[in-house]
Parts: C-alpha cells; sequence; structure tokens
DNA sequence: TACCAGGAGAAAA
DNA sequence: TTTTCTCATGGT
C-alpha cells in the first residue's frame, strides 16, 4: 500500500464518512464549484439560497435573467461580477452538452474536455462536477490537498495539477466513491487540523505524518 | 486589522 | 514559460 492509500485509510477511521457533495442535484453541483472558487462554503450556501429564492436556480432561468440581478443573489461569494460570467458560460454548456442527460452519457474524458474549454471552468471546478455530479473517478486536487500533502512531504507544492491527480490516482483503486470520500476527508482535515501559517495541530488524525505535527510533538515532550 | 476561504484567467516578466 | 495581479464578500 502506497503513502496516499495509508492515509486515506487513517483518515476515513479517524474522520468517519462524509457524505459529500452537499448538493440536491447534478446542476447544484455545477453552480456549487463555480461558486466556490476562492470563497468560504457557509458563503456559497448563502448565494444558492438567493438564487433559489429569485427563482434563478435553472440554467434557463440564469441565462434569461438580466446579469445584475445574478450577481446580486450570488454577492454573499465573493467576485460576484466574474461569477457572474463564469456561472452564465456554465449554464451555456450544459444546456450546449444536452443537459444532465446528455452530460451524463459522454465519456468521462470527453466531458471532462468539454468542461475545461468552457470560461470560467478550471481543473479543479470541472473536477468537482465530474466527481460529486457525474460520479466519474477523477481525483480533485485543491488547496487543502496541496498543503497537507506537502507538508506530509510526498508532494511537490508547486506540481501542475495534472501531475498531483496522476499521483493520486496511480496510487489509488480507480473508484469514484473513494475519491469521493478521500477528497471530503482531505477538505476536513484542512479546515480542522491543517491551517495555513499557525498550523494548530491538536488532535490531527495525520499528526506524526506531518512536519508541523512532528514539531509539535517534539515541543510537548 | 489582517488573514483566510473547497480558483481561474489575464497581464507582466 | 513562469510569476504576479485581479476579482470581493464574510467570518475569525
Amino acid at each position: 500500500m502506497g503513502a496516499f492509500a495509508e492515509l486515506y485509510e487513517d483518515l476515513h477511521g479517524a474522520l468517519g464518512p462524509q457524505a459529500w457533495w452537499p448538493a440536491e442535484s447534478r446542476f447544484e453541483v455545477l453552480v456549487g464549484a463555480v461558486l466556490t472558487q476562492n470563497a468560504a462554503w457557509r458563503n456559497v450556501e448563502q448565494a444558492i439560497t438567493r438564487l433559489r429564492d429569485a427563482a434563478l436556480f435553472a440554467p434557463e432561468a440564469i441565462l434569461a435573467a438580466p446579469v445584475a440581478r445574478v450577481a446580486e443573489c450570488i454577492r454573499p461569494s465573493g467576485y460576484y461580477n466574474i461569477k457572474t460570467q463564469r456561472l452564465r458560460a456554465a449554464c451555456e454548456a450544459w444546456l450546449a452538452l444536452g443537459g444532465e442527460q446528455g452530460m451524463a452519457a459522454m465519456p468521462t474524458l470527453a466531458l471532462r474536455n468539454a468542461l475545461l474549454a468552457v470560461h470560467g471552468l478550471g481543473p479543479e471546478s470541472v473536477d468537482d462536477v465530474l466527481l460529486y455530479g457525474f460520479e466519474r473517478p477523477v481525483f480533485v486536487i485543491d488547496a487543502y490537498t496541496r498543503r497537507i500533502f506537502s507538508r506530509i512531504g510526498v508532494v511537490d507544492p508547486r506540481a501542475a495539477y495534472d501531475t498531483l491527480q496522476q499521483q493520486f490516482q496511480a496510487d489509488l483503486p480507480v473508484d469514484a466513491q473513494q475519491f469521493n470520500e478521500y477528497h471530503a476527508l482531505i477538505v476536513q482535515l484542512g479546515k480542522s487540523f491543517c491551517r495555513p501559517r499557525q498550523p494548530r495541530c491538536g488532535d490531527c488524525p495525520v499528526l506524526s505524518r506531518c512536519a508541523h505535527g512532528r514539531a509539535e510533538m517534539n515541543q510537548r515532550s
């Protein structure tokens, strides 16, 4: 078993199943993937609620609405002007690709390339949609993944997205359910224990593997 | 007050 | 090709 598989066992044992993504539909995963770009999920939830309350939570409704109205709805998630453009581009792609049924019928690589061609959808957002929306076995690399695994010393934090993704996928079974759970566990670990600048390792389940954790353990002893 | 949060694209070097 | 800048609100 490689380092990535070992850490999954540690995290799953310590934190338990996370039951991600917190969305009720595939379209909501797409919207969430755009709105969560460099934003706290709490603020994304506010933005999604405001879209629902405004009866704008559908691709056709978002495209038909005045840009300023959509922007006002998603204001809590930050970068609202940029994200309005990105959300509109994502809705256009959603419809152009045949909606939920059309996209579900596409091979993973073709769907990934089609989504990457959409303005405002980068690799992380696209892989969120593929993994959490369409149950495709692609590993999501985010800021938490880079921070945690570079502190442990098994990845280069400056490595390209695709390079890191290949490292994870080469060490793990091709299993969308496990990729789903693993990424959710990484985010939970990052939020709770693996902060930037001022790590507070506390009862971190990977304390002994992490450079910051070892330093903290040495201070305690 | 300053930093951070489930990034991405454009511009500059 | 790589690095830096810009977009912006809300919580701690």
